[in-house]
RNA sequence: GCCGGCGUAGCUCAGUGGUAGAGCAACUGAUUCGUAAUCAGUUGGCCGGGAGUUCGACUCUCCCCGCCGGCUCCA
């Protein structure tokens, strides 16, 4: 006898042998085709495990396709469907691995020749007959040796890499009508609970993320309980790219990239240019107000200063190649720290003058390889939000607790209330001493955990000189992308032999850190394009009112009104061309201006204007009095959401 | 950098070896209009660049540049 207790009810009796399957379906008799899997005390399996274990109360629930682990389970039937339909369509081909993905799911392999569209369309159409073919997915456990032989046997060397890895326990395998994979599980009962799916792309992928082996061919899909999921899915992913940047960036006029300059580098067009005068404007009154020193610095610098700063050893391949003048080497700067460096160097320091703040809009140059450049996102050219802040060292964690709330104050204003904080380790590259970094990694901890925010580990992904801590925000497809870091620095000091006097007249060295709020000025104004999809708040809009005449008898009392806006800094335009109102409104539409002041006769008339929102549409009459007031009020709230 | 796809007018896109096309935009003219496109006409192309095959190349081949999706990388 098996006791099974249910999460809200008593105990219940079944036979031994029963299968986790049976004992659900018979419980949730309304959910039966939604279960793909089972959690027995918290172990999430397969529908066929059959339960045993008489001497205490199993804990079965179900899991749902609704649920994460559900259409995670989904999506990894979908990758072994895959694979089989592959196996079947082409031989020579070895499998690398096939998991599920946040939407989706691949599978690598290691085929001759890539796939081809045509390639895909045969994979999905044997891939739908498998589902129709409805079979079951049978776990098997095995002896390592005996996996390893099954494998071997069949020319997977991908697969017999993988199985020499695993622990000796055993391995499992999953056999749906006649194909096998090496596979942990669970899985759906039955190939046929993939009602719809989908191979959306191709890539090449090197085997195990590793550039210097074999690049495999991935195939990426997703896969739904149903195809109304499927269609919604994809309509989403459509919606999102109508607010790619690099779309909107075009279509409103914001910037470009000229094949002629060079990749990676951008062109801040008037529009776009006037969005980030706005948001540095905000930066530097921040700045100010949070006890920074602003400060220039120059582009270019020796290179012998680079080579002391560490850069060269350690970044050179992000580096543009030095250039000669006057027979000493100079190159762009890749970073704008070694120049503050020299700024805090210039003179004597005092205890009392810490912590010391500069920070600079500093543009800086890398090179990054060309497959990765993506629009504002990742580029070659870039402003950097920049400032280092020199500390004693107790001063850290309090330092970083208000870098992280101006931090947050800053995102906030732009609308970014979701986001993701990373916490890195050292990497296997570093430099200092263990115990500095254990030091420096336990004030940001403390530091985050003072400001009572969430955040993860990343290990091993601090820079060479520190920990650091990382604020991901992301862009319209789901990719996160890092704007924000706050980072602790004890390699620079040293190597530049920063000093300051402590309170006994002792030479000491300070602690640097490097903090970025938005990142890059380019990345953080991309992100901020899909975030608002293009439609800014007032206060960042770079035509913030258009005005509209009726018809050519209204010109010059429209012009007035015009002028009356402007005057007082807003910023406006006249859009007097011999076009229709709707024409001209239409325009303004699509231009995602906040709003259109519409004067026609019946406004010269009484002397008033009629203002028309992007978001609300047509308003009540106003005096010019009145609107321009009210935009002068709605200007100064910064932070709103997207509208 | 690697794998694949793509590159035709300012933009979006047709065009499979035989004289480069559409819509929008721009320009000109008419229209004087009330909350998302008035009508008509006119311009506009080294078909990304170079080499090759061919009587003939936007079209086929090779090299380069750039873009897109991934991989790797990312201070």
């Amino acid at each position: 006898m098996i006791i099974v207790k249910f999460s809200d009810e008593e105990d219940s009796n079944y036979p031994e042998g029963i299968t986790a399957g049976e004992v659900l379906f018979g419980r949730y008799k309304g959910l039966s085709n939604k279960i793909v899997a089972a959690k027995v005390n918290g172990n999430t399996v397969d529908l066929s495990t059959p339960l045993k274990d008489p001497d205490t109360a199993l804990r079965v629930e179900p899991v749902t396709v609704d649920s994460e682990e559900g259409i995670g389970i989904l999506r990894h039937s979908a990758a072994h469907i895959m694979a089989q339909a592959v196996k079947g369509v082409y031989k020579d081909v070895k499998l690398g691995i096939g998991p599920a993905i946040e939407d989706g799911f691949y599978y690598d392999f290691d085929t001759p020749a890539p796939f081809t569209p045509e390639d895909i369309e045969k994979i999905e159409k044997r891939m739908e007959e498998i589902i129709k073919g409805d079979s079951p997915f049978e776990r098997e456990e095995l002896k390592k040796d005996d996996a390893l032989n099954l494998f071997k046997g069949m020319g997977e060397t991908y697969k017999e890499e993988l199985i020499r890895e695993l622990g000796d326990d055993g391995v499992s395998i999953y056999r749906q009508s006649g194909f096998v994979d090496l596979c942990r599980g669970p899985h759906l009962p039955k190939t046929g609970m993939v009602k719809a799916f989908k191979i959306t792309s191709t890539a090449g992928a090197y085997w195990r993320g590793d550039e210097k082996r074999k690049m495999l061919q991935r195939v990426y899909g997703t896969a739904f309980p149903d195809k109304k999921q499927l269609a919604q899915y994809l309509r989403k992913i459509d919606e999102a790219k109508k607010r790619d940047h690099r779309k909107l960036g075009r279509e409103l006029d914001l910037f470009s990239v000229s094949e002629e300059v060079g990749p990676g580098l951008i062109l801040w067009h008037p529009d776009g240019a006037t969005v980030r005068l706005a948001i540095e404007d905000f930066w530097r009154k921040g700045h100010i107000k949070n006890g920074y020193s602003l400060v220039y610095t120059p582009h270019v610098a020796k290179l012998d200063m680079w080579k002391r700063s560490g850069h060269w050893d350690f970044y050179r391949e992000n580096l543009f190649s030095p250039m000669d003048v006057e027979g000493q080497d100079y190159i762009v700067k890749p970073m704008n720290c070694p120049f503050h460096i020299q700024i805090f160097k210039s003179r004597l320091r005092s205890y009392r003058d810490l912590p010391i703040r500069y920070a600079e809009l500093g543009t800086v140059y890398r090179f990054e390889r060309s497959g990765v450049l993506h629009g504002l996102l990742r580029v070659r050219g870039f402003t950097q939000d920049d400032a280092h802040i020199y500390l004693a060292p107790g001063q850290i964690e309090d330092e970083v607790k208000s870098v992280l709330k101006f931090t947050l104050y800053i995102l906030r204003a732009f609308g970014f209330n979701e986001y993701e904080i990373f916490l890195s380790t050292r990497p296997e590259k570093y430099v200092g001493s263990i115990e500095n970094w254990a030091m420096a990694w336990g004030s940001l901890k403390a530091a985050l955990e003072g400001e009572g925010l969430p955040y993860s580990v990343d290990p091993g992904e601090g820079v060479f000189y520190g920990p650091k801590i990382d604020i991901k925000i992301k862009d319209a497809l789901g990719r996160a992308w890092q704007c924000s870091t706050i980072q602790a620095d004890f390699n620079l000091p040293e190597r530049f032999d920063v000093t300051y006097r402590d309170e006994r007249g002792v030479e000491s060295r300070p602690i640097m850190l490097h903090r970025a709020l938005m990142g890059s000025l380019e990345r953080f104004f991309g992100c901020l394009v899909e975030h608002y999809a293009g439609a800014f708040p007032l206060w960042l809009s770079p035509v913030q009112v258009v005005v509209l005449n009726v018809t050519e008898r209204n010109v010059l009392y429209a012009g007035r009104v015009f002028e009356a806006i402007k005057e007082k800094g807003l910023r406006a335009e006249f859009d007097s061309r011999n076009e229709t109102l709707n024409y001209k409104i239409r325009e303004a539409r699509l231009r995602k201006v906040p709003y259109m002041v519409i004067i026609g006769d019946r406004e010269e008339e009484k002397g008033v204007v009629s203002p028309r929102s992007r978001d609300t549409g047509e308003m009540a009459q106003s005096t010019v009095q009145e609107f321009i007031e009210s935009l002068e009020r709605e200007n100064k709230t910064i932070g709103g959401g997207p509208s």
